[in-house]
RNA sequence: GCGCCCUUAGCUCAGUUGGAUAGAGCGUCUGGCUACGAACCAGAAGGUCGGGAGUUCGAAUCUCUCAGGGCGCACCA
């Protein structure tokens, strides 16, 4: 609703503007009054207009005030300061408005989009930084289709790579297990964390002599020419951990709906469609000279080409087919990427993989597929959750792309980008992890799987539930175990996701367990107990909260206190922030937004007793206040991933 | 060496399109439960927005420069 007002306020300025000095903005800013006693609404446009015009910015806005005359919806429009313009809602139409939950219907941009997110090597256990982008990408795939957008959700597997291999390798060479043990060992529960140890332990195993750095080259060959037993396991290995993942990631309700899998891109030759365009349109050049010679190279993002040397230099290049003639990552990436857009010309083949307690399908990529499948890739627009690090190759994939003509798939390809999770140096001691001295000095570590130095997804849940379940066992002893543990792992899941998605995506997060464990203040279970005591508001009273409808109610009469009428406010504001989220690809604007409306209404909640209140026009208001909070703040929290418990 | 990112309160971070007195949480100190459950609320202390220059009516935000830190720059993925 809020968003509707402005956008209005926004057309009403234009026209005015047009029709008065014959002037037509770029842009129009509109901004939030640092207080609401100023109103809902400010616009600094008088001091930008005040040099084209050649007048003071007062007398702008003067005149912007008296000739823009009345907006629907608006009270007033009024100058404050050196020459802002201040726009004042009718509270009480907008306030009507948000109570019956009217919407205010936006088109959503025709064609489908595919979020890429997760894609963790299938070789060990899910780790903190794992989470980290499977929560930014679970939660923005909601923001998408809380806007109306059709969304693919795909997690890539890249089941025939280097660090596969080293775990094979490590089963075959080092734990001297055969085909029949490593399925024995992949049924256990927890296999994930069995191949967790066994990577750290064969990346050791390669450091002690590089001679048994042939092993992984072998296997490696192996795997990827398939028909034998060392591609079988690897594929055992890949599968069960997958599974583990899928688990893991279910756990926090992160649902995927096609795993596609390098094993297919491989054998279904999706290079081969790839480099016959490639090589056509000259994207790619062979060197027959030089350092790379005998290899098929494109021009690396980022680097640019200059007048006095038009040929691009060997530092600038990107190797994309090996001298060897096998493709590289970045190929693979490039031929996978023209089939997102449904421009390669071949199609995975289909089966169905794995079903979430929601009956929900995800399928999974195999040579010969199902005959009935839904319809994957095809889309409009593709955005990719892939850590800062592999920027420069995300961008080399985009120009590729763009080097093809297919300038508009360019332009909708998104680089989700975030900064790692790292840990800090007292959370690595706490783990028991020896530090040098100069790690020690360090603000944060970088988590290395191949280190074995990290925190494991399933820990850390498990970790923060005992954490809940030990608070909510000493404030709810009437309860059963079962509904205990019911109530902690909401508490646990709203905690671990608030965390993940308070921070802005490009600030490195120092994890330590103090603050991931923290259910108070700036957190989760902060706005999950909001809804909790609103709900309570209405149990006690006797009211079912969904259904609850003020019936008469004199909005005017009420909203002239600016503390009530700034909760209205923020919870008109959803659609709004959400909308800003998906325009900057940025959750956490969301995640502050669901603390704000949190904190407004604990401060209200404390100041205004409610179901004590003798005037029943007044109680009837604050009760229709209450149901508007929890029903938007529920909502906001929906689109985060999380859930609000029933008693806290 | 080249490229990208970061530097805001004791700590951890917001500050999206340049705009009104730079905000939160934690921590510290003070106060508030006979309850719509205090996982809460109120108040206090705490800032040369890394340094410098520039653009602008206006800069934490844009440009340049210096300093410090991080991450990339494989015929790995």
């Amino acid at each position: 609703m809020y968003r509707h007002l402005q956008r209005r306020l926004e057309q009403h300025i234009r026209d005015f503007l047009r029709g008065t000095y014959d002037l037509d903005l770029p842009k129009i800013v509109i901004e939030q009054p640092p207080k609401v006693e100023l109103g809902e609404y400010a616009l600094p446009l008088a001091f930008e207009l005040a040099k084209k015009l050649r007048k003071a910015p007062r007398r702008i806005a003067e005149e912007v005030v008296s000739g823009i005359g009345q907006i629907p919806g608006f009270e007033k429009l009024e100058i404050a300061g050196a020459g802002y313009i201040n726009a004042r809602v009718n509270r009480a139409e907008l306030a009507a408005s948000v109570a019956s939950d009217r919407k205010q219907s936006f088109p959503a941009p025709a064609g489908k989009v595919l979020v890429e997110h997760t894609s963790i090597n299938p070789n060990k256990a899910a780790h903190v930084g794992h989470l980290r982008n499977a929560i930014l990408g679970d939660s923005f795939v909601r923001l998408l289709r809380f806007a109306g957008r059709e969304v693919d959700v795909q997690n890539y597997i890249d089941n025939t790579g280097v660090q596969v291999a080293d775990v094979v390798v490590g089963f075959l060479q080092l734990a001297k297990k055969s085909r029949a043990e490593v399925e024995q060992l992949a049924a256990q529960p927890r296999f994930d964390y069995y191949c967790w140890d066994l990577y750290a332990r064969v990346s050791q195993w390669y450091e002690q002599d590089k001679q048994n750095l042939q092993a992984r080259v072998q296997a490696l060959h192996a795997i990827e020419q398939g028909g034998n037993e060392t591609a079988q396991i690897a594929d055992l290995i890949s599968i069960a951990i997958l599974r583990r993942h899928l688990e893991t990631m279910d756990r926090l309700d992160i649902e995927y709906d096609f795993l596609p899998r390098e094993s297919e891109i491989l054998h279904l030759h999706f290079w081969d469609a790839a480099f016959e365009k490639l090589k056509s349109a000259g994207v790619l050049t062979y060197e027959s000279e030089g350092k790379n010679q005998g290899c098929w190279v494109m021009r690396r993002a980022g680097t640019t080409q200059t007048a006095a040397d038009p040929e691009v230099s060997e530092e600038d290049q990107k190797v994309i087919v090996r001298s060897n003639g096998t493709v590289g990552y970045v190929g693979k990436d490039i031929a996978y990427h023209l089939w997102k857009f449904g421009l390669l010309g071949r199609d995975f083949g289909y089966r169905r993989f794995y079903k979430y307690p929601n009956q929900h399908d995800c399928w999974i990529s195999t040579t010969n597929g199902q005959p009935e499948h839904p319809h994957f890739g095809d889309v409009a627009e593709i955005y990719n959750v892939i850590d800062a690090r592999q920027s420069e190759a995300q961008n080399t994939v985009i120009e590729a792309v763009r080097a093809l003509g297919y300038h508009q798939q360019a332009d909708h390809y998104t680089h989700f980008s975030y900064e790692m999770v790292a840990l800090t140096p007292r959370c690595a001691a706490e783990l028991g992890y020896q530090l040098s001295e100069e790690d020690q000095a360090r603000a944060y570590i970088e988590v290395s799987g191949r280190k074995g130095f990290g925190v494991k997804a399933d820990d850390l849940i498990d970790t923060l539930i005992a954490s809940a379940k030990k608070e909510v066992d000493a404030r709810h002893p009437q309860l059963n175990d079962a509904e205990r543990r019911e109530i902690a792992t909401k508490i646990a899941i709203g905690a671990l996701r608030y965390f993940m998605l308070k921070f802005t995506k490009n600030s490195v997060i120092a994890f330590d367990f103090r603050e991931a464990l923290s259910f108070e203040g700036d957190t989760g279970p902060y706005a999950q107990y909001a809804i909790v005591r609103a709900t309570n508001i209405f149990h006690k009273g006797g009211i079912d909260p969904e259904s609850y409808s003020p019936g008469e109610c004199d909005f005017a009469k009420y909203l002239d206190a600016n503390d009530i009428w700034e909760l209205w406010l923020s919870a008109s504001q959803t659609s709004y922030v959400i909308d800003q989220c998906i325009a900057t690809a940025e959750p956490a604007y969301l995640a502050k937004h669901a603390f704000q409306l949190a904190q407004l209404f604990n401060y209200f909640y404390h100041q205004h007793p409610i179901l004590s209140e003798s005037d029943e026009g007044r109680k009837r208001f604050l009760l229709a206040t209450v149901a508007v909070v929890r029903r938007e703040l529920t909502r906001v929290l929906a689109v985060l991933g999380i859930e609000a418990p029933r008693a806290m």
